[in-house]
DNA sequence: CTGTATCCGGTAAGATACTG
DNA sequence: CAGTATCTTACCGGATACAG
């Protein structure tokens, strides 16, 4: 497993972008974290294998999903679509026929996030083993 | 708020990524999925603000961290820098003073990992508006 | 100072049954 | 088919006390 290495130009280039970030933070007064509001956008799990899969297969119905995203619950399902829908992720098309049909696909936005959840996905893929082997390791 | 237009070109690229990603599933028998084996490394919020908070002060003391990462308790603190540290994010140098004195750091994995956290979280705030308005909507 | 140990409460999530 | 309603369980996280 290799690790590329950050340069001291990306090390630099990254703390500008941090102080940027924590710039404007107070910690004595701070009801309202800026980054911690964004990061829990990106943060669940089940959303993110929904995302994923509706970049795979272009359209799915509920049950289609299901089925895809193994193990999530009606429930969870039901609620995550709804947030990802109203959060413009995800762009709902009902068909009233009998019995009804209900189909979920990215919008244009939802296709932009899938970039970046699929470069963070490539870059956890390239170094899992690295990480399942320091785990290892740590325990002993 | 403007929603970069994702081009055919890179939707063509990302549908080839997923294939790769997704080609080895087997859905009828998945005991354990790389996927998400992956995206937990990414998902837990407490963690991800120790890294940028570590990329932001080079060097750290527990209780240091504990003001930075506002809200966090002993119990989860002690038990994700435990956790990074074991999975080779986090080095930590222990100084055996009186009273003891441990200091935490990003490892250069740590900072490899920290790339990718500080486009997403880039990416999340430049569009938190635009989520946060459909939300706002959504709700009506 | 740097944690660990313990307890406790809230919340998220799974299972199941049921409805439009 | 596409969910909702309800219940129960399990886990996470917060608070506190204390130990090395």
């Amino acid at each position: 497993m290799q690790i590329e290495t950050v340069t001291e130009k990306q090390r630099v280039n990254a703390a500008r972008k941090l102080k940027k970030m924590f710039g404007g933070i107070d910690y004595t007064n701070m009801p309202h974290c800026p980054i911690r509001d964004v990061m829990a956008f990106v943060s669940d799990k089940w959303s993110t294998l929904i995302i994923l899969h509706l970049g795979y297969f272009p359209v799915l119905r509920f049950n289609e999903l299901k089925k895809k995203v193994f193990g999530v619950s009606n429930k969870v399902l039901s609620e995550r679509l709804k947030q990802l829908e109203g959060d413009g992720y995800v762009q709902r098309t009902v068909y009233p026929e009998v019995p009804i049909r209900v189909e979920y696909n990215l919008t244009d936005f939802g296709h932009s996030y899938l970039q970046k959840l699929i470069e963070l996905t490539e870059w956890a893929e390239n170094h899992k083993n690295y990480v399942i082997n320091n785990r290892e390791n740590f325990k002993k």
